[in-house]
DNA sequence: CTTGAACCTCTAGTCACTAGAGGAATTAGG
DNA sequence: CCTAATTCCTCTAGTGACTAGAGGTTCAAG
């Protein structure tokens, strides 16, 4: 269980080893003892941690949201107001974003099914892009393109 | 209409004036003719252009797709099958993001509305952060946390 | 001609990583 | 014990799409 390399670390986590060093240097994770050789060696406390932050990314929160989540898990006793009105910003956002996306589906969606398959000049997605008049009024989406993971 | 300001295109194109700098120097917008003093000097083709940039983007397509689709919009007769296929694939990208999305809404819902607004020790919110097993399963969300200007 | 707003270039920062160079430590097998 | 393969180390730089700020110049109105 314990002194686990930052490979074993990373395989049981789910999270990828530079991840893992960089989240180190940010101040997201301890900085675990080392080997007499100079390696990481982690134990079940680092492996937990790693797993709420990860579940934390899943859902969005950022690492700041989460840095002060995991001060708080370290304070059972305290009020957990804090805890969830971070929750509920992060579950607003979540759903403006959704919004946003249901807006720019709704768009492209009428942009692909409406064109002919012809040539450009006649195809309604350079048309739609072109004229910002063809569209309904659609304002923020969820930002960040195509590539992710 | 002609020799507009940068200021001047920015109002009327609604893109920062710092962001129309940075699309010129990633040749995303020619640069356009300079006034004696050095000073940028816009005709319509640049707001025309900004315009269906700025769409695009309000879309999520990246500047690479908008790059191609500019491109392609400048010959008209050419077939539109590589601006459907972008198309088509950002609209998948969109799914994909919204499904994401909606898993990860149900999620923090469930941890907002299950919390007894206590102490941390009980609250749900910070549970179900630190037990991965309490959670249905979700892989990718939408990427990108909070702010998003 | 003076003022103040808008403009210029340049560098660096954002967020959360990811990629790669160049080398050292560990582990498994023989 | 020796070797080879794998894993590990640090460090720098790059990603996307901007944004912020310093320090200086030009423009337009009065
Ligand atoms: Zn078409
Ligand atoms: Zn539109
Ligand atoms: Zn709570
Ligand atoms: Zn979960």
């Amino acid at each position: 269980m314990s002194d686990m390399s930052i490979g074993r670390l990373s395989a049981l986590s789910g999270v990828k080893v530079p991840t893992i060093r960089y989240y180190e240097s940010i101040d997201m994770l301890d900085a675990p003892p080392r080997s007499p050789g100079g390696q990481r060696r982690y134990g079940p406390g680092h492996l937990e941690r790693l797993r709420f932050i990860r579940h934390g990314r899943e859902l969005g929160f950022g690492l700041d949201d989460l840095r002060a989540l995991q001060d708080l898990s370290a304070r059972p006793d305290q009020s957990c107001d804090e805890a969830d009105r971070i929750a509920r910003r992060q579950l607003q956002d979540v759903e403006r974003r959704i919004a946003g996306l249901e807006a720019v589906r709704a768009e492209l969606l009428r942009m692909v099914e409406r064109c002919s398959h012809g040539v450009v000049d006649e195809c309604r997605v350079i048309q739609t892009l072109s004229e910002h008049a063809l569209c309904v009024h659609h304002d923020q989406a969820g930002q960040t393109p195509s590539k992710a993971g």
